[in-house]
DNA sequence: GCAGCGATATACAACGTTGTAGAGTCGGCG
DNA sequence: CGCCGACTCTACAACGTTGTATATCGCTGC
């Protein structure tokens, strides 16, 4: 069907080779010799065979990308600068989702994504008692959460401490109360997932203030979807539990919770302030905006697919599993009782 | 390094091809021997590479995604639903983004996104004028929009009635003087852009009720991003210009309108109604909700997935390029005056 | 004048898989 | 009893590319 170097070679009358070679800017190539390859390949529109380069130089220069959901903004995102970043260094992404099923996960893990010389994966389900299905045989890079003890790259987030400042931006506008809304049912002790750590720096922020935990203000979500942040605000009025402040585990809970105050008619930030984490894009433009925590998910990115590239490059053992955190920082917006600066723009 | 074939066939003093009759499922094979080989496989952790069997068989069985962004949720979801919709072929998704950039758009459809056996495109800037570009030699299908003469299959949906139902919706509930944000400047006649369409739907609703068109309230918006529409909405608002409705091209820009009215004091929908269009998942927990256009996206990406496979499979000659338009339908929420009839959900 | 080198180009093999052709065995049927 | 077909398995070639080894040429330096 389409055209191969073969049919280049045979229209250029040189070798299989040369055209390779022309092809691959291999620099020993008289100028005419290489105009006339370069006349074939442009006449026949030849173009590369990628499986067959492939299976000879046994990369493939995909990368896989596993998520919960692309829906999720946070994810969607994170994939945006994902594509990005490997567009520069010339790799393609495939992206996969699991949608937190540990089946799906697993499944992932195990397998790969299909074709591809490396993943970078972002856990949801899976955790540290999974430790040993991260021990893999092919490069991957960890996103968002640590694995303690699995072989792998991480690129992990501030959660605790990210989630204890965002907490102590909420008691410094003098708020007491502070509800949490997205901690995770079912946890066991030692748990790393994201929710249990920002659940860990909320408790630390509300300890170092001398601010009693209440057990009822920190109200369990799974999964992570706004109309659940919806669901879990109203059972929190609805219980009758006093509060001033809602720290939201991720922004897509946050507009959630912002949702059911308006709907229940609490004003935000008069009556209750409202924080969330991660920085979506659409905090900016909810009604009031959202302050919340930007945990550098370009940083996360970027990083990542370094991280994967230089271990596709340098394999697996070529150095001990790295851990790599980002900044963060507080994104203060009206929902905290901030008011932009600004008037021509709504952001941070 | 990983397992082959080879090594397989070795442990289990069978040939090669008997391992790939067995991965294959090859109906004629003694259990025992299938026993043999399936033992070593696992022992080995044998898995089959993908670059040969696609060198050998001509397919990769991976297609390729083109967005403008993923990190815009109309195509975050899109993208959501295309990933599944191929996963359940067995077809792994390569993501590549073209930001609206005329150059990127065409050079993804020049190269087609690579390693891939062909491409479901949703095009942004390219248009009619076009055509010719959309003369590729792999399977295509065309996403959201239609060029007409372009030998490739489209699913697109109805902008043109859809938008204009929109309009009704509005003229229904007894606004006439109807804003439209989002139409996209340089425009030519005939151009038949998703913003050209749905503008065209717009002033046909508004033409068959008898209220005359008025370009100053119809506001150029480019690219269709949240912060556009603050600004777009801002304009409106400061140019004086009477309105007491507003149509937003897309959801998306619809959160900014949505802000921006917030921002002027400006009730929503007792002063000024608001519809969108996409049917993004925010739109239900904007405060107020968000009424929009659902045009039907996870149709449009089942059936984009079933004609590509189709394609693929028999050749991108055997028919001639169809048309799909998948159906929509408004869904009404507060923005325009509705309000929700289920308390126990915020949505549709 | 020739060894040696760089420039240029080529032939061949190999990457791991699967389609094709065919060999061998066995049971059943005429 | 002999043949046919179904079953089971194998050898070989080919998919398109690139690494390695090699051939040829012209030039440089001694």
């Amino acid at each position: 069907m389409s055209a191969t170097m073969r049919d280049v070679a045979r229209l250029a009358k040189v070798s299989i080779k040369t055209v390779s070679n022309v092809v691959n800017d291999y620099p020993h190539i008289r100028p005419e010799t290489r105009a006339r390859v370069e006349a074939a390949i442009e006449a026949l529109g030849y173009r590369p065979n990628l499986s067959a380069r492939g299976l000879r130089s046994g990369r493939t220069r995909v990368i896989g990308l596993a998520v919960p959901e692309l829906r999720q903004n946070y994810f969607a995102e994170l994939a945006d600068s994902v594509i990005a970043a490997a567009e520069e260094r010339q790799l393609s992404v495939v992206v996969g989702q699991h949608g937190g099923d540990r089946e799906r996960e697993t499944a992932i893990l195990r397998e790969g994504l299909r074709h591809t010389d490396g993943l970078l994966f972002s856990p949801e389900r899976l955790g540290q008692e999974d430790q040993e299905l991260f021990e893999v045989d092919y490069p991957l890079v960890l996103l968002g959460e640590r694995i303690f003890g699995a072989p792998a790259d991480h690129v992990a987030m501030h959660n605790t401490s990210a989630a204890q400042a965002a907490v102590e931006h909420l008691i410094e506008r003098g708020r007491r109360r502070i509800a949490l809304v997205g901690a995770h049912p079912d946890g066991r002790l030692g748990q790393v997932r994201p929710s249990d750590l920002r659940l860990a720096g909320y408790r630390r922020a509300l300890t170092e203030a001398d601010i009693p935990l209440d057990p009822t203000l920190e109200r369990p979500v799974a999964p992570w979807h706004p109309q659940n942040g919806v669901d879990a605000t109203r059972e929190l009025i609805a219980s009758g539990v006093e509060f001033d402040a809602v720290f939201a585990l991720n922004d897509t809970l946050a507009l959630g919770v912002l949702r059911a105050l308006a709907e229940a008619g609490i004003a935000v930030p008069d009556q209750v302030a409202v924080i969330g984490f991660d920085n979506i894009d659409d905090g900016r433009f909810t009604v009031p905006s959202l302050s919340t925590v930007d945990t550098g998910r370009d940083d996360i990115a970027a990083l990542a697919v370094a991280m994967l590239a230089e271990r596709i490059e340098n394999g697996t053992a070529a150095q001990p599993a790295r851990l790599v955190k980002t900044d963060f920082r507080i994104v203060a917006r009206e929902s905290t009782g901030t008011f932009e600066a600004d008037p021509t723009d709504v952001g941070d």
